[in-house]
DNA sequence: AGCACCACCTGTGGGC
DNA sequence: TGCCCACAGGTGGTGC
């Protein structure tokens, strides 16, 4: 489901609706949602921890406590919502509730059964069992010498495929890969060692202003996605490539649809060379 | 290093 | 109408 623009505004969201809560006794409707600690231990640490505040990596949300960090993964249909009232919007796919002491409550139901969970004592914690893999967040982390000093080193790469790795950046997925590939004219096939003078550039721009749309219009619903009030997105109406098959790109040429690094990939055959 | 393929899950939509 | 298969905002492991 959500890549980097959905995770951020749910944490926008969720922020000032955690912030100074404190949690009480979790029900873990399906353990095996907590990658770390065993579940025993993940129930018995949260009770009487407060939310600090929250952060981001990619597509990790992390909630920051007075001791400790909880970290989300959402994978394909994971879910977070608040509820005021405390009660989950749906019983059949809620995987884990986390009740505050005043009533309310925040929920993660999951369809497909990804998404996990991770509660660490520390930052370093954090860092060598969640985060050990992850790149630096593309949005808030890379300036456009650094992204451009990280392309250089993954020439052979094709661009698609580099763009989805969470090693090298994190927070593209598919749908932001197939927009921002359009935006800056390159065909997904590419490698980055046969980009011409100015499209790696082209390309950075693209991502910072895809991403930030993304954002400012509340993430994409193209299935599942839902923030944490249970409201849909709205970027899906602003998607130029993505899930438009045989739709007439700006240019009038139909768009099409291929396999690249083994995802479904939209693209103009006239506009990205 | 790069990439294809499978696995993890459940639901849905298109083709026949 | 109904069935089957392919595919879905992700990631990790294996193996070439």
């Amino acid at each position: 489901m959500p890549e980097l623009p959905e995770v951020e505004v749910i944490r926008r969201e969720l922020e000032p609706l955690l912030k100074a809560r404190e949690f009480a006794e979790p029900l873990l409707h399906m353990p095996s949602t907590i990658a770390h600690p065993g579940p025993e231990e993940f129930a018995a640490f949260l009770p009487g921890r407060k939310v600090d505040n929250l952060g981001r990596r990619g597509k990790y949300l992390l909630i920051y406590l007075d001791r400790g960090i909880l970290t989300v993964h959402l994978r394909m249909t994971g879910n977070l919502f608040y509820a005021a009232d405390g009660k989950a919007r749906e019983e059949r796919f809620l995987r884990l509730s986390l009740p505050f002491t005043d009533g309310t409550a925040l929920h993660f139901s999951d369809m497909r059964r990804f998404g996990r969970l991770w509660l660490t004592e520390t930052e370093a914690e954090l860092q060598s069992l969640v985060l050990n893999r992850v790149g630096p967040d593309i949005l808030t982390d890379l300036g456009r010498e650094d992204f451009l000093e990280l392309l250089g080193k993954r020439g052979h790469s094709r661009l698609k495929h580099l763009l989805l790795d969470q090693g090298f950046a994190a927070g593209m997925g598919n749908i932001y890969t197939d927009e921002c590939l359009f935006r800056s004219g390159i065909n997904p096939n590419r490698r980055v060692i046969d980009l011409k003078e100015g499209e790696s550039e082209k390309l950075y721009r693209a991502i910072r202003e895809v991403l930030a749309e993304g954002i400012e219009h509340g993430g994409t619903t193209f299935r599942d996605y839902r923030n944490s009030r249970g409201a849909l997105g709205n970027f899906q109406s602003r998607l130029l490539v993505y899930g438009r098959k045989d739709e007439c790109c700006r240019c009038g040429t139909p768009i099409e649809k291929t396999r690249v690094a083994g995802r479904g990939t939209y693209y103009c055959p006239r506009c990205q060379k």
